[in-house]
DNA sequence: TGTTTGCCATGACAAATGCCACGATAAAAC
DNA sequence: GTTTTATCGTGGCATTTGTCATGGCAAACA
């Protein structure tokens, strides 16, 4: 079987294509960044792309769109620091086959690979818990506010990028600090980043 | 030789551990965070430790200072995603042996590991740059402050931690604050973080 | 039609934060 | 032996931040 492993950290994927390579059938072909995974697409077949969503270049569920456009057999497995809930939404409507958190030991990424050549889809319970759990709570400006204070700017700072009264943007704060239970905003920040929602 | 490897990644850890097993004389332990890892260096005794930084519980840098100051005769080698310049300093402090980045391949950690057990010192050399250039001008008592105020704590939760008034841990902050100027805690932790000081 | 709901917007007020002045101590420099 | 320098510790005071009350507006709904 053909893999096309996509990863920018040279340790995690030279690590990952050593151990694929000793599986009975597995011939792995790496990539170090989305480009390059985006090249070797369009110059060769693959059975499977292993991805990261995360990389220089095009992201994993770019490389995924442009095989469901191209109607490339090539199926896609992505692995992945964070379960973003907006991540696995947005994998699977572009045809991913699996989803997985580098949380997992590679035992499970062996056992995903398998049944993704099978036809089955494979999410990580706790990235599907989580996309259909918690929804995010902050509107577009609570959560523009809060981007903005994330990286120190101060109230009036804020004010001044969103074009609104300082006591308008300290509102959206209290809001987002509120809906997220948090103590400040900069507790409301930490929340919602580990959440994917900034 | 016993390698104890300390990665909170599952994916990462055994990985590495697969493909470190098989090097003839190696034998690996896994810790999945630095409170596990403490323990088992506490239990049994290593000729390695191959650890991150950022971890739950202890970090890598921690462990390095606990294997110096118990006199243990285990070597130390670091492994990190991103080299901030900080991290370096303490960890040669610490007596650290071996400083790696995630962006090589495996096959220098395997190097790394065997000049390291052969009493050299193995730094990248990408790091050792960045590492000559600015120093960390936090006091102690200011890094612990701020690492608190960046997890959202309060200045009188702060206070409590740390067993003063909170005229002083307003004072830390501020000091903070000046020396790395910063608008505002939020913005000196951004900073500090950034430059691997916190 | 009127009511409810969610988002946007603002200002008043209390609480938390940042700045500064002041000491005390200990190590290093002169 | 004195001065300088750095860290630690505290409290006063102005500014910033967080909460709350209030209101406008549009979409959903009964």
């Amino acid at each position: 079987m053909n893999i096309l492993l996509a990863e920018d950290q040279a340790m995690i994927r030279t690590a990952l294509a050593s151990l694929l390579q000793l599986e009975a059938d597995f011939t792995v072909t790496e990539a170090a960044d989305g480009t390059a995974a985006l090249q070797l697409l369009k110059q060769l077949r693959f059975d499977l792309l292993l991805s990261d969503i995360e990389m220089p270049g095009h992201s994993g569920i770019e490389l995924a769109q442009y095989i469901q456009q191209h109607k490339l057999a090539t199926k896609v497995v992505i692995i992945t620091t964070f379960g973003r809930a907006g991540y696995v939404k947005r994998a699977m409507d572009a045809g991913v086959g699996g989803f997985l958190l580098k949380d997992a030991p590679v035992d499970q990424l062996v056992q995903a690979i398998h049944q993704v050549m099978a036809g089955k889809r494979v999410v990580d319970s706790e990235l599907l818990l989580n996309s259909l759990g918690e929804q995010d709570p902050l509107s577009d400006k609570e959560r523009q506010a809060l981007r903005l204070a994330a990286d120190g700017q101060s109230t009036s700072e804020i004010a001044a990028a969103l074009y609104i009264a300082e006591g308008t943007a300290r509102n959206y704060l209290s809001e987002a600090i509120s809906k997220l239970s948090a103590a400040n905003r900069i507790d409301a920040a930490r929340i919602a980043r580990q959440k994917g929602w900034l």
